[in-house]
DNA sequence: CCGCGTTACTAACACGGGTTAAAATATGCA
DNA sequence: TGCATATTTTAACCCGTGTTAGTAACGCGG
């Protein structure tokens, strides 16, 4: 059952009548070194013709290149939301990857605060660099693999530091939003947040509110702000105290998607409709957005870009790349739906640039 | 900026004042060596002092084992289908790897039938093993692995084929939405399927179905049976279809979730009502199954499973373990919801087995 | 014919750890 | 004490490739 002796470079430099050398030299393209063509098309045929692969492991313990980077999943509150998007991130992450001839090793995490998982990743040379997804700051791996010089690039920005990351611009999505709502005539516009304001993607949310707010000479009014935790439920309870303030918020912007669901619910609750009573906004854009009822405006996230991104980022610092441009914002895009009152008809993505185009 | 030297075995090996045979004795704990305890003691210290990792390349160039498995996703039109549930799967895999110290490695793949990119991944031993999502019988390359006796699991079955797989029980998946069906009285229940006739889960889901009906001595009617093609719009127009069936069928049993969505809304779109018009059924239980309106009862994939088995097994081929149990079909369960208007209060989980417990 | 530069190729060592066969040491028994 | 045997430890080679330093072949001017 066992298959047959594997084809190794030396097989190779037998058959074209050269040496193991020689054939190193052709497949590898070494520069700097001149060979006659005549021998190189030898070479290439009878790789060719054994179906030879260098040996993975011999190659990396001899040029000290993996070929490979590694993925870690670091389990998250966000855990829904994260996995809406993760087919989407490995598509980007593994096609860049691919394009470079990178393989992609995957390690999802429990608890990033005291194993040393990618540690040891590192430590045994499985991989040439590493993508840190839901990156925390108290994560002293991170820190220690820094020190070394070892190539990270992070899912999700960690404020202050210089860490290399992609994530979204959430400022700018939240702008978005909120400015969708404010020309369409709202001045009473509630914020539900996604997350306690210790996370920093929760509190740029808010600012990208407070800025469209001010920006448009309305006063941000706290009354009128609540603060999720992830979940829907809460989503829920943050509405029904929102509709107990006098005058009650016309409209919603809430800064995830899952906490929209639960704002909508409890509005419907009450008898109001939307987004007749209440014109709604969300963010994420996760597959069930449009399914609700009345499927839900929101902001789309770039997850395929934010994987690519990620990967072309690592792959610049692993080659030793200058290394500038190595934190990047992706924008976001408005998708139109029913639930903020504005669908006409066809549905509009207004991408944050301002163009529009047709989209679902 | 570059790391300090690698630790390596001979740096241990000084450290603890044995030699790097000893060294390599202790940390694989090599049967049929005895090691004086003292000895050990020394060694683990050394190693531990010196933050020893061995070299995962160095590793499995000498003992020819990777300690790695290849994930292979290949595209398949059931997109949505998988995409909503490979987290849950990566999650089953890597757990299941990560308690045998495997590692994963990530290939998606466009193009089945003619890139040869698993077989590279293979060629270039940077695998012990693969799991192969979304596998095709025209799969030529597949073949040959198998040919050559290389170890290679399935997600997904192919029909008639001895190659090892996990699946889901597809048959008695049916079988349960379908009972949940009759056994509240409906005798007139149409089928819309998940995909052509030609696709082995369709197929099954059909057969799932039909085997129901006769068991309780209902006909199996053609006239009520449509196929859908994966989308959302399928499941609408075949809907539609079943609808002017004269009489129409009082209850329906889509066979995946995004196919009962488009006949949910066919539905209301005649101003039918559901569950009060139409008791309806699906299958997939994806994760906004719960959010539709009314809630749709569905039959829930052990995605976790599936991942975990394919896993167990494939470590088993690698293993050389007793190649028993390679085929296996996981049961499903039926989560009651409002779409089939039997929601009793609390929501009721039905495994297959028959034993009920809460859930959601 | 010699010396000198190119060009085309190769011998030999390195990478780091697994593993076998043999050596060194400890133990048991008369 | 001497010798056979069990226990620990080690020297040496292997895995398959990259890479440096060096050799052979060739051309050319003097």
């Amino acid at each position: 059952m066992h298959a047959q002796r594997r084809v190794t470079s030396k097989d190779v430099a037998e058959r074209a009548g050269v040496s193991r050398t020689t054939v190193s030299f052709v497949l590898n393209d070494v520069p700097g070194v001149r060979i006659s063509e005549e021998t190189r098309q030898k070479v290439l045929r009878a790789a060719r013709e054994l179906h030879y692969y260098p040996n993975a492991a011999a190659r990396s313990l001899a040029s000290r290149k993996t070929h490979r980077i590694g993925l870690v999943l670091c389990q998250s509150p966000e855990r829904i939301f994260v996995d809406a998007f993760l087919p989407e991130v490995l598509r980007g992450i593994g096609d860049v990857a691919q394009a470079q001839e990178f393989r992609v090793l995957l390690q999802s995490v429990e608890n990033v605060a005291q194993s040393d998982t990618y540690t040891q990743l590192v430590g045994e040379k499985q991989i040439d660099g590493i993508i840190l997804s839901g990156p925390r700051s108290d994560d002293s791996q991170l820190l220690a693999l820094r020190r070394e010089g070892f190539p990270v690039v992070l899912l999700g920005q960690l404020e202050g530091s210089e860490v290399p990351f992609v994530d979204v611009d959430s400022v700018g999505g939240a702008r978005l939003a909120v400015e969708h709502l404010i020309e369409h005539g709202h001045k009473r516009i509630g914020l539900i947040t996604n997350a306690p304001p210790q996370y920093t993607a929760s509190a740029q949310r808010e600012r990208g509110y407070r800025e469209a707010l001010e920006e448009h000479n309305l006063t941000y009014d706290r009354g009128l702000v609540r603060y999720g935790d992830f979940s829907e439920e809460s989503g829920g309870r943050a509405m029904s105290e929102l509709l107990e303030v006098v005058p009650p918020p016309t409209a919603l912007f809430a800064a995830s998607d899952l906490v929209a669901f639960g704002a909508m619910e409890a509005t419907k609750a009450r008898g109001l409709r939307i987004p007749r009573d209440l014109a709604l906004v969300g963010f994420d854009d996760i597959p069930l957005a449009r399914y609700v009822d009345p499927p839900l405006t929101t902001i789309r996230l770039p997850a395929y870009g934010l994987g690519a991104g990620a990967g072309r980022i690592l792959l610049r610092l692993i080659k030793g790349e200058e290394a500038r441009d190595t934190q990047l914002l992706l924008e976001t895009g408005l998708v139109i739906r029913d639930s903020c009152g504005f669908h006409e008809g066809t549905t509009l993505e207004r991408a944050a640039g301002g163009r529009g185009r047709e989209v679902d």
